[in-house]
DNA sequence: GACAACACTTGATTTATATCAAGTAATGTT
DNA sequence: AACATTACTTGATATAAATCAAGTGTTGTC
């Protein structure tokens, strides 16, 4: 990024870096913003809380940006985030971040390819939600794990069958029989946290007919 | 907007109006980005195609910017854009804009500020049609054409059932009983293509018990 | 090592909603 | 005006998936 000495200088003031533990809550919807989140290291879920229930609206790990929704709607953080297991971030303060998009604007263009990329990932997960069935919406929970998240067909994840179940908005039972007959059908081979996509090319296929 | 007298020679120079009729496309999913459009008047739908089946991703009336996702992602258009009345729109050159928000940082902290706005809009619609169900959906489209588009109470819509069945994402069977019981519940009063909103609150309350 | 608490599985039942079917009303066309 | 086409309604049936229920397996705690 093209940043002046100035703004770096800016920057690495107003720059904090704090560790969360397996399930603690990093950004609680509602509250004041006083931050923008850079995840160093660990899994996290973005949620938004809607009264009993929760709908997440993304897993995100190492490398990405969390909460830049807030630096418009009144510093008010629109959903929330909680640890998957433990995790290392980098606070910017949102005031350091909002000054510097206001003044230089290849930066701000940067931000904005940002939100952009987020902003069509929703829209296909909103498709991936409402148009697809349970089998598609699993496929679909392992492409991103494999191909955003992990960049591997093997890998190991610090989810239990409840937060996939949560993730993929089913309920815990229906998780358990996709994921048997997943297994069954030696598309993939789950045991525990582990995950092995055998035939890559189904789980694809999978994932577009829904 | 603060744009300099360049600039504006430059976005007048690459600005076209055009007119669509009722059903023409405006944009289609998939096709190369020329232009984001400015809706002058009238009322379009912006989709997601997926195979067979569409999602609405929202409606959008006059004011608004629609395509701005097009600016990242290789300037392919990420959804189709259509008009459910004549409409009258402004085409503004993408280059022109690229380049206007890569050297003016005011006027990229304002197309940001317009992409947050809808990212947040886009997640409360997603928690909409994953939490909801018939009734709380239902309600959620007559706030958004209440609040978001007509500013009023009684409205005439463009809209046939079978619309609005499509963007509550429910069968038009299910969207004919769905009216019948708000009508007969004297929450709203709905014939033809003229909506009159009775009980507000009730639809309020509708919208947030799902 | 016993016990509690929780994660997961599996089958039976229920439920919300889609689909099917068959009709009426509204609209457009020659 | 007659006819076709499409929009809408309404009841009956089918279905995907949730919930319920009753288990087994796993983990943590004193």
């Amino acid at each position: 990024m093209k940043l002046t000495t100035d703004e770096l200088v800016h920057f690495n003031k107003n720059r904090v870096e704090v560790n969360f533990r397996k399930g603690e809550t990093i950004i609680k919807q509602g509250t004041f913003a006083g931050h923008i989140v850079y995840i160093r290291s660990g899994l996290v879920k973005v949620f938004k809380e809607h009264g009993e229930d929760e709908l997440i609206l993304s897993l995100e790990g190492r490398g990405k940006m969390i909460g830049l929704q807030a630096i418009y709607s009144n510093n008010i953080y629109p959903y929330s985030v909680s640890a998957y297991e433990d995790v290392s971030v980098c606070l910017l303060d949102i005031n350091t971040l909002k000054y510097i998009i206001g003044n230089n604007a290849k930066f701000a263009e940067q931000i904005l390819n940002i939100i952009i990329e987020e902003s069509i990932f929703s829209h296909n997960r909103m498709a991936c939600l409402s148009l697809k069935q349970l089998h598609g919406r699993f496929a679909d929970l392992l492409l991103c794990l494999s191909l955003r998240i992990y960049r591997r067909k093997i890998f190991k994840v610090p989810l239990s069958k409840k937060d996939m179940a949560l993730i993929t908005n089913m309920s815990q039972e229906s998780m358990s029989r996709v994921i048997k007959e997943f297994n069954d059908d030696k598309i993939t081979e789950i045991h525990g946290n582990r995950i092995s996509i055998l035939d890559f090319e189904k789980v694809k296929r999978l994932s577009v007919v829904g």
